[in-house]
RNA sequence: UGGGGUGUAGCCAAGUGGUAAGGCAACGGGUUUUGAUCCCGUCAUUCGCAGGUUCGAUCCCUGCCACCCCAGCCA
């Protein structure tokens, strides 16, 4: 990760704040709405929020918004920490909800009803609807506009003493129904839920809307910056009528940037609750998914996920990010600290006919080929081994350097083999190659001056651990899928394989390394959510091989 | 067609009145018992387009074009 990148414009506005004023203290916030899972999008906030403080001896609240109970569940809330303390962030004693400030909120809608900046309007949502015209008519009052501050007061009150149902009423700014800008036509501020509230039970029936709570929260806890995505820059002129008109004591700074699109994937949490609900994917914590649960599952180092949002940077820009990128950071990551091992994804029995059926030796693999302090293992070697399947080929093109009939390879770690017989089914498949092994070719010994193109990797039939390994390939056949009417025509098909692999026998066992290259096949780890034990890859290698083979098949 | 935004390489992204950082991808080469890693090199005569100002414009001015967001008692 580079330190040296140039600062983004946030941080220039801060930093200029900063210089202006020495004195000023910088507080930002991270505001979920608990009523769904965190994803990659949310990601980027959190990190932006949480280290734009930090980096500058700030501190970040973590802050519920929670006011709207018909949507949240206490059990969102509790994931959103989970995933917020597992990304490495620290909200320390700063974890807040809106719901704590609902007494202020309250008062301070009192407050803008008696400057007459706030009526109760007893319309209907559709009257309400036909008054505020559109993009390019302007509103029209409502008829309960005008109401006496009196009256006004008292509705509001018999609005919070469950004298009305749902809907039947509800507070709104007194703005402009004229102004180019929506949501300045006399936004909802307050509105009516008989509904229990996850954190204050049955204490309210009336809840405030997002703009109204949002902007007065952030100044109760001395917010300075408030950092949200672009879709809330045209409510930029709301939040602040909000802090002017309320005379609170601080006065935060919203400032926007653009969200994050992932190519081949969705980060919108309504999408993803779709997939969810459709059942094309098993549950918020998918390891397709970029939730961060998913993530999570999948294998991805919370670092890597740092590193990304550090990479995407922050800006305006509408933006779609290639998947590689994502991939890369957790490559880089995985690539310095997992240790290797080997395992034969789709099995291909070899037997040495020259190798003593009786003997097994036992070889020395190196647990990292860099860092030769993380050590070795023991592989145990023998007559009858598995390699890849796809490391013989019959019919080998010219650059093909794996086993071909007659030609060696040496297989990792051990000697260099000869593929003497293939041995087919009827079917004409494959099943077996008898090889024959070089005794001079053993690693690290030197004996043997001949050299070979192709290193592949093996188990030994009689040493191996059977496991399920699920493969993962990108959800999404379209690179955009959000841009899709029909979401489901878009999934791509061939996104979750599961196979039954045979590992290295090391693998079986107690200290064994969670998360772990096999080499040539990519990064796996454990899935923890699975009671048996189940390996999920987290990410392949680079493959210039298959890049080779794509661009020979295109000619 | 009202309002608010955004246009710099395939994808991100700096920059600024003085001649276009960096990353990813791609491409070429080297090392390699992982076709991995690592290393070296190449990759924008041009900054959405058209005019104007200027010795000089990606940057300033004017006009245009494209794309994104907004009409919840969602956030």
């Amino acid at each position: 990760m580079s330190d040296i990148s140039p600062k983004d414009f946030i941080r220039q506005i801060i930093d200029q704040d900063l210089l202006d004023d020495p004195s000023c203290k910088v507080v930002t916030r991270f505001p979920p709405e608990p009523n769904g899972y965190l994803h990659l999008g949310h990601a980027k906030s959190i990190c932006l929020n949480f280290s734009v403080a930090d980096e500058r001896k700030g501190i970040t609240y973590l802050r519920f918004d929670d006011t709207n109970p018909i949507k949240e569940d206490a059990v969102f809330a509790e994931s959103i920490k989970k995933d917020v303390q597992w990304l490495g962030f620290d909200w320390q004693d700063k974890l807040t909800h809106a719901s704590d400030y609902f007494d202020e909120l309250h008062q301070a809608a009192i407050n803008l009803i008696k400057k007459d900046l706030a009526y109760v309007d007893s319309s209907s949502p559709d009257e309400l609807k036909s008054y505020r015209g559109s993009l390019t008519k302007s509103g029209i009052n409502s008829p309960y506009r005008d109401r006496s501050i009196e009256e006004n007061l008292d509705l509001f009150a018999r609005m919070k003493n469950g004298e009305f149902s749902d809907g039947e009423m509800i507070l709104r700014a007194k703005i402009d129904m004229k102004s180019p800008n929506m949501n300045l036509r006399d936004p909802a501020i307050y509105r009516i839920r008989h509904h229990q509230h996850q954190r204050t039970g049955n204490a309210w029936c009336i809840y405030p809307m997002y703009d109204f709570a949002h902007a007065l929260s952030d100044a109760f806890e001395g917010i300075t910056y408030s950092l949200c995505t672009l879709e809330f820059e045209d409510h930029r002129p709301l939040y602040n009528w909000f802090i002017d008109n309320v005379k609170t004591e601080h006065q935060p700074r919203q400032i926007e940037f653009s969200r994050l699109n992932l190519a081949y994937s969705l980060t919108s949490k309504r999408k993803l609750k779709d997939l969810i609900d459709k059942k094309i994917v098993n549950g918020w914590d998918d390891p397709r998914l970029v939730t961060i649960a998913g993530m999570r599952r999948r294998g991805y180092p919370p670092v890597a996920i740092r590193d990304f949002c550090q990479r995407v940077g922050v800006t305006k820009k509408d933006n779609l990010i290639e998947m590689g990128v994502l991939e890369n950071c957790v490559r880089e990551y995985l690539g310095d600290t997992a240790q290797r091992r080997m395992g034969v994804l789709k099995p291909l029995k070899i037997t040495l006919s020259n190798y003593d059926k009786n003997q097994i030796e036992n070889l020395d693999a190196q647990n990292h080929p860099n860092f030769p302090d993380l050590g070795t293992r023991k592989m145990p070697f023998c007559n009858e081994l598995y390699i890849e399947q796809s490391d013989f080929l019959e019919e080998a093109p010219k650059k093909f350097f794996r086993l071909k009939p007659g030609g060696e390879v040496r297989l990792r770690y051990a000697y260099i083999i000869r593929c003497e017989k293939v041995i087919k089914n009827s079917d004409g498949k494959v099943t077996e190659l008898i090889c024959s092994y070089d005794p001079d070719t053993k690693s690290g010994t030197g004996t043997s001056e001949k050299k070979v193109k192709g290193t592949i990797h093996w188990v030994s039939v009689r040493h191996s651990l059977d496991a399920k390994i699920r493969l993962y390939d990108r959800l999404f056949k379209l690179p955009n899928p959000s841009n899709c009417e029909d979401i489901e025509s878009s999934i791509n098909p061939n996104s979750l394989e599961t196979l039954q692999a045979k590992l290295e026998i090391s693998l079986d066992s107690e200290d064994a390394p969670a998360v772990f290259q096999l080499e040539r096949n990519g990064y796996f780890c454990i899935d923890k959510e699975e009671k048996e034990t189940k390996y999920n890859r987290i990410v392949t290698l680079r493959d210039s091989w298959a890049k080779i083979e794509k661009q020979a098949l295109s000619q």
